[in-house]
DNA sequence: CAAGAGATCATCT
DNA sequence: GATGATCTCTTGA
């Protein structure tokens, strides 16, 4: 049960991801603590990569990602529904990594009454899903990763097998939406549907 | 089961 | 004024 520290989010972004499969997210919040086992990233890297909210320079809303590692950047996306990104890499370098879909593993009854549904394969199996489930949304934007509120633990599981595919939802982003830089552990059946 | 549409708004042009 | 790092529901085979 160890809360991953500042040093593991400035390591190298591909790393990072790569390295949170397996890893444990952990959302305290009045009602009650969620957590579940991270088995699907995305990375997000530099102002040079299309697909990154950062190529298109600093502004107020990637500022965050602009800043030091193990923050958390939250946005909004198509009008209703939240994204949580983790920080990577030193300040002034823009990246971040995408939680793309957990497996449930505590307060799942309040996961569900949450998102309204009973299915645990269909909990937390896409980036909108787990932050409704977890109750992440913007005010955690900015957020400190190494705090109380939202966290990721190491529970001391070996590093899963994994598989990288090109990112979901980003056909537009050039030559960069053939980079592998989705992470997803191997026959998980909790990783989101494409 | 696959395909398509609609929901809905902050952000940037 | 256009556009999403998405999801759910409906339709039709």
């Amino acid at each position: 049960m160890l809360k991953l520290q500042r040093t593991f989010y400035e390591q190298p972004t591909l790393q990072v991801a790569q390295q949170l499969l397996g890893k444990y997210l952990v959302r305290r919040h009045p009602d009650g603590l969620t957590v579940g086992r991270i088995v699907e990233t995305e990375a997000y890297i530099g102002t040079e990569d299309k697909a990154c909210h950062a190529s298109r320079g600093r502004t107020p809303r990637t500022e965050v990602m602009f800043g030091p590692p193990g923050y958390a950047y939250v946005y909004l996306i198509y009008g209703m529904y939240d994204c949580l990104n983790l920080v990577t890499e030193a300040a002034d370098y823009p990246a971040a990594v995408l939680i793309r879909a957990v497996e449930p593993r505590e307060g799942i009854e309040l996961m569900q009454a949450r998102r309204g549904i009973d299915k645990l394969l269909n909990l937390t199996s896409g980036p909108g899903k787990l932050c409704r489930a977890f109750a992440i949304d913007r005010t955690l934007n900015g957020g400190d990763l190494c705090g109380g509120v939202l966290y990721v633990e190491d529970r001391g599981e070996p590093s899963p097998s994994y598989v990288t595919q090109p990112r979901v939802g980003v056909d537009y982003a050039d030559a960069w939406k053939h980079k592998p830089w989705r992470f997803l552990i191997r026959d998980s059946e909790f990783v989101s549907s494409p």
